[in-house]
DNA sequence: CGGTAGCTTGACAATACTCAAGCAGCGTGG
DNA sequence: CCACGCTGCTTGAGTATTGTCAAGCTACCG
């Protein structure tokens, strides 16, 4: 059961059911944070993957000057640091949004799983190499598109990946992160977030508050954020 | 001896012999392209992937509204997409920034490879991951840093990635590309991007011109740009 | 009831972009 | 050999976008 929502985003390749078994096996401890907390620090050595449950949780790096750039956030499902296994360490630091809770995997079971079953490795890598593909949508988020795009963007990607795992109501999802976060998240200030955030609203396109996101013409939206869903792999 | 610039730079999890040999013996066909020919077209069924030999390729994204965004710089001995492999196409495009060879490792071979060795699958898979996490630094970049920071950055992430495979000569190096590819690397107009390019020369921090990259100050240097090398994951 | 976190708006400043022009270098064809 | 066109670099002037600083507001928590 552990496995059910990363199992509804990723459906290549076919696992077998005793594939399914194993990875479900291999879960380890069940932890709660608090909205804001550390999850993994970066650069320290780590012996254990985290698969998000529920909440929010954001993938980010501090920058000298005291800036926060949002890597990625992950939504219920996701293996928020799968990569740690190859790579023993994360440049960057994990956070909850929200509250949240997460399941532990160990590395030592992790690789267990790895050496029984080629189709299991084969799912996880590509599951790491589509975190990649969304961390260059982001690139090209922050470094070839307006603000008030960006937010719309942001605002797409949430939503097919929220609707992916049964997370949205109609065209509307929770979506419980500030107005900061969002910020953090496009490479934007708060205050210039907010300005944004008002003129999508004042277009019809979204409106985000308090936490809910209301799609008003999903159309509209995709068209005017350059929203191509192809680069979520959710074939 | 394909394999060599590779493993140069990759040298965790360490191979076998034996790992070398079959590595060495997916190697497919060579082939050349000049400057600026696309080498993998984006959303395209992929078989095969691409070992860069000689010369810098860009992996790049183009916007509805004419932008180009760069999405990473590749070096000899980089596998510019072994993340088709899993994932069957890329979402982005491949060119050639420069004249450059490459040599083709068909996904079937590499499959026969991750079937015989664990070892070496995790070595593919973490290749796979340090060009993540690359592009994650590249969001910091566009999203975090101004725009001579960014030029700054860049150059030092180009400076430890070439003096890794022996292809800097001293504090100096050649990188041929146009004021342009800087540009679309980096998020900015190719104007401002020469503003300030010489904004760090006249700081006393790096000199580009005409392909060749002199360091002018490498302490000051990787100050100015924050540059930690740890996201390389170079140990 | 005071304090804090988050949202909103305004006025102004800094950063980056656009448009435009001129120049240098290089390869090609007359 | 020269003339031409092309690509890339450089600089200036004006504009647009985004950031900074500041203040006031609300809602919620202790």
């Amino acid at each position: 059961m552990v496995m059910r929502l990363f199992l509804q985003t990723h459906r290549k390749p076919v696992l077998s059911d005793d594939d399914i078994a194993s990875l479900e096996a291999a879960a380890g401890k069940t932890v709660d944070y608090a909205a804001k907390r550390v999850i993994v620090r970066e650069n320290v050595p780590l012996t254990q993957c985290t698969l998000l449950m529920s909440g929010f949780v954001e993938r980010f790096k501090d920058t000298p000057d005291g800036r926060r750039q949002i890597l990625a956030i992950h939504v219920p499902g996701d293996f928020v640091d799968l990569h740690s296994y190859p790579l023993k360490r994360l440049e960057h630091s994990v956070a909850a949004l929200t509250p949240v809770t997460v399941v532990n995997f160990p590395h030592a079971d992790i690789r267990a799983l790895t050496a029984k079953s080629a189709t299991l490795t084969e799912l996880l890598w590509r599951s790491t190499l589509i975190d990649a593909a969304i961390n260059r949508e982001w690139i090209v988020s922050v470094g070839a598109r307006g603000a008030s795009v960006r937010l719309a963007h942001l605002m797409c990607e949430m939503f097919v990946r929220l609707e992916r795992i049964g997370l949205t109501r109609g065209e509307e999802f929770d979506f419980p992160v500030t107005q900061i976060d969002l910020a953090d998240a496009t490479g934007l200030t708060a205050v210039h977030a907010n300005r944004m955030l008002r003129q999508l609203r004042e277009r019809g396109l979204v409106e985000f508050r308090q936490g809910l996101v209301k799609i008003l013409d999903w159309p509209a939206l995709k068209d005017f954020a350059g929203f191509d869903p192809r680069y979520l792999f959710l074939d």
